[in-house]
DNA sequence: GCTAATCTAATCACCTTCTAGGTGATTAGCACATTAGC
């Protein structure tokens, strides 16, 4: 069901922090490592970038600063509190949901079934095609892929193993 | 080797519409996610 027509599969070039802009950012992250999306903006605004690019910048530092720090007892009752009412803050302050006309649906939907993967190149084209940011493409494939997988299994769970039936919903793993 | 970019899966949160299903946003990743550019 999917076309071999696969477009230049490249990532987004890798963004390079200075060290003014990282300052800004460990700073930020001390104080609160799960900021809400009023504040990554401002974080965008201060650091000169992208609000997608500190959100992936907080996202891969919560990963790293959880592998190194061991559970510390003495800390965790007062800083934990703290921790936990900036996270609850920060939930309260989300990104508010992108609606999709059936025209924008449309487009993705047939660059979906074109090309479940799609790179960065093409992401940004069908972004200025249907008039909404690169990362919120990026976000809407992902979450497509992820139901597609779950659905997939869903339905060879109930049929006890694969057929032909779902051979829609099976597309390519991303290219290595 | 460090780390930005990317992935899946699980979960949260909101909307539509009637209590649950659909879906965009966010998060973790555990013998501590993987991939890949610099």
């Amino acid at each position: 069901c999917c076309s071999e027509t696969t477009p230049v599969n490249h990532r987004r070039s890798r963004t390079k922090f200075t060290q003014d802009q990282l300052k800004i950012l460990i700073k930020a992250f001390d104080k609160n490592p799960y900021p809400g999306y009023a504040t990554k903006q401002k974080l965008a605004l201060e650091a000169n970038t992208e609000e997608s690019r500190i959100q992936i910048w907080f996202q891969n530092r919560r990963a790293r600063h959880q592998k190194k720090s061991e559970p510390d007892e003495d800390l965790e009752s007062s800083q934990d509190q703290d921790h936990l009412e900036e996270e609850i803050q920060s939930r309260e302050d989300r990104r508010s949901r992108t609606n999709y006309t059936s025209l924008q649906l449309h487009a993705l939907i047939e660059a979906f079934s074109n090309n479940p993967y799609p790179g960065f190149d093409s992401r940004e084209q069908l972004a200025k095609e249907i008039g909404v940011p690169e990362s919120r493409v990026q976000i809407w494939f992902q979450n497509r892929r992820s139901r597609f997988h779950a659905q997939r299994k869903s339905i060879e769970a109930t049929q006890n193993g694969p057929s032909l039936s779902i051979s829609c919903l099976i597309f390519p793993e991303p290219e290595q």
